[in-house]
DNA sequence: GCCAACGTTGGC
DNA sequence: GCCAACGTTGGC
């Protein structure tokens, strides 16, 4: 069992979207290192920490599950998809996703500068300067750390 | 809307 | 393989 955080914007797929869905194919993700924390380190179960990015209240929002194993983005193959990549085909996809589980909204948003004040998130991945990723690990104990606060 | 950070691209 | 240019992310 590991931990996640994902990034997402409301205005384009918010916690609420993600209630209303149940089940969501993370499509998009056109990093790196994020698409190897999808395809190496997730697994069926695993939790994550549903974020809102770029956004009035930036901060976690909810709790998701990942609901599959890495497959890959069909997004990636949809010449009229804003994520299609012209280098990638279906013998060999560039791109991975999981489907991600709606299991529940936070009471309320566990703010960015909320989590910054934490002295035991020290390290925390999405407090790093300059950090971008929109898929990042999350240890346990930061897990834990960060829900006891809602 | 600004801008720092940083990943990617492409010329050489 | 270097590195300048460029594009994107995301907080503010």
């Amino acid at each position: 069992m590991h931990y996640w955080l994902m990034k997402s914007e409301p205005d384009a797929f918010s916690i609420d979207d993600l209630a209303r869905a149940k089940t969501e194919p993370w499509t998009g993700v056109r990093n790196y290192q994020a698409r190897n924390f999808m395809r190496d380190g997730m697994h069926v179960g695993d939790g994550v920490l549903f974020y809102h990015s770029s956004c009035p209240e930036p901060g976690v929002v909810g709790i998701a599950e990942v609901a599959s194993d890495a497959y890959p983005d069909p997004t990636q193959f949809d010449r009229k998809s804003d994520y299609y990549d012209e280098k990638s085909t279906p013998e060999n996809p560039r791109w991975m996703l999981v489907d991600v589980a709606f299991k529940r909204k936070l009471g309320r948003t566990i703010g960015l500068d909320e989590l910054k004040q934490q002295a035991r998130l020290e390290g925390f991945a999405l407090l790093q300067r300059g950090n971008r990723l929109s898929v990042l690990p999350v240890t346990k104990a930061q897990w834990s750390h960060i829900l006891a606060l809602e």
